[in-house]
DNA sequence: ATTTTCGATTGATATATCCAATGAATTGTC
DNA sequence: GACAATTCATTGGATATATCAATCGAAAAT
């Protein structure tokens, strides 16, 4: 069977005519005759009953044609899918971004993508490093928005911006109103990091490495939000990313000198087709964010 | 774009290998590979993601692939269609079967079906209810035994009979040589059941829901054989189909009163155009049934 | 460094599809 | 009743398409 018989049927369905519907077929009636016949053939049954200046579907010609109708529409719609699928920044991105970035980098950049390519919709999607990377792997995902360094072997990147870390104390403490801080002024604080899993912990740590700080080890925070809870009660001192910082009572952040950062980067793919259009969505994410980040004092990439 | 060619694309989802496909298409490599290629050139999509040693569909090549499958199995429909038409019930029906029911079923209805119609050629499968219910939509199925309530939408029913459930009590149990029993009497019993998945867990649990009985959580029977074993071993009591009876010296079956049962029935989709071969094959299992069912109290459809 | 794996390419061959010309059957006209 | 018109079927040769075996080349595995 064949899509153009099936075509061949439904216009003689229309037409009740050979001639007719090969022409509206844009073949030669014998072309069309010819398939007609071919597919009662193959199919073991009459579907035309061929009478002198009438043709008649059988009752079974008449419920393939029905069948055949639905089956090219069907298929129709399949070029349409990819029709539609043409244009570089219409259709869906699947992206997904580290829960220590995600909730405070989508707000500054949610709308302006909008706006600038109304026709893409970005699912979004939440997960830790390592999860990223294997569901990236899987074309589960068509890009990630993570922390640097990361195994590049087969995959394109593209850095956004380097995220500058502030230090964050509670609002009574000794050094909260500093308007900076030297890495070794926190020596000897309790160091509150996240879970395990986290990159932004491994970041923080790294950062610390040579400073002589206690990890508070009874508990580990599983978000940002915890963490900084955390500080606000008291129980010791973190690493905030920039984007992260805001208004709170309870929690002073202060700029560290000299300014540690990580290096956030967009990564998809080699082979994934859709590398124009990710080039791009990462291009505005950066062009978005460069003026906050370089107030901030860190490096838009 | 053509028939054939979508089912090479569907191959290619299914292994993931232009290799495998093309053996699954009794093709050569470099056809399949030639195909798809022109189809991508033919829709002006990439569909496929070559990476070596691993072959990506592109989220629009998995939508292709999935609509392709639905086209494909409306055409398969317009043949079976045809050839049903030449004689319905000649031809293969491939037929699913719930695991607690099909090995006590067949051996009472396969010899009659194949003397009352010798032409048909069934292939038998044994799977849980929602596996049944996926591979009839899928289209890898006819039609399916199985106990009611499913969700009927798009399928035609057709039940069969009101299977009993009986007592199975170990042969050294108090009760055992009981007449009868109701359900109170197995108030403070220890429940065995099917493991998860198993529509006959649910059935049972939702018999003894008001009664106070504690299922046995430490070991579940992936079989209905295994449960009876167990039920043999005297690890506690279960409710067996009625047509899963049979002499046992470890194992005493008792009728319930009042007699709880489930509903037997056959189901298929509304769109197979063999809609007349099954109702005629699931009329013929009913009445073969009919005896046996009235002689245990059951109702028979 | 060598081998293995696997999709792409090539070139020859078989098959399917197409059209123009023509045939055959039916109906309408004189 | 002969002849023309209509309409679908058939024929035969041209063209397009799908197919295969053989081979290539890149990437991984050893």
């Amino acid at each position: 069977m064949n899509l153009r018989t099936l075509r061949y049927l439904v216009a003689l369905e229309r037409h009740r005519h050979f001639g007719h519907a090969a022409d509206a077929c844009f073949v030669s009636q014998p072309t069309l005759s010819a398939q007609i016949k071919k597919l009662e053939e193959e199919l073991g049954v009459q579907l035309v009953e061929r009478r002198h200046r009438k043709v008649l579907l059988t009752p079974v010609g008449a419920e393939v044609a029905r069948r055949a109708a639905r089956i090219l529409q069907e298929a129709d719609e399949v070029v349409e899918l990819a029709r539609s699928q043409q244009d570089p920044m219409a259709g869906q991105v699947r992206l997904g971004l580290i829960p220590t970035l995600a909730p405070y980098l989508l707000p500054h950049v949610v709308k302006p993508l909008k706006k600038k390519y109304p026709e893409l919709r970005c699912l979004l999607y939440e997960f830790q490093t390592l999860v990223l990377l294997e569901r990236l792997d899987r074309g589960e995902l068509d890009a990630a928005v993570l922390a640097l360094p990361v195994p590049l072997d087969g995959l394109e990147h593209f850095e956004l911006f380097d995220e500058p870390f502030l230090a964050a104390l509670a609002h009574d403490h000794p050094r909260a109103n500093a308007r900076s801080l030297t890495l070794d002024a926190l020596r000897g604080e309790t160091l509150l990091l996240l879970d395990d899993g986290h990159c932004l912990r491994d970041q923080a740590l790294e950062v610390c490495s040579r400073i002589d700080v206690h990890e508070y080890h009874d508990l580990r925070a599983t978000s940002l939000e915890t963490l900084r809870q955390m500080v606000g009660a008291g129980l010791g001192v973190t690493l905030l990313p920039a984007l992260a910082q805001r208004a709170d009572d309870a929690v002073q952040t202060v700029p560290l000198v000299p300014q540690p950062t990580r290096t956030i980067a967009m990564v998809w793919r080699e082979s994934n087709p859709r590398g124009t259009t990710l080039s791009l969505l990462a291009e505005a994410i950066r062009e978005t964010m460069a003026p906050q980040i370089t107030a901030w004092g860190g490096r838009a990439a």
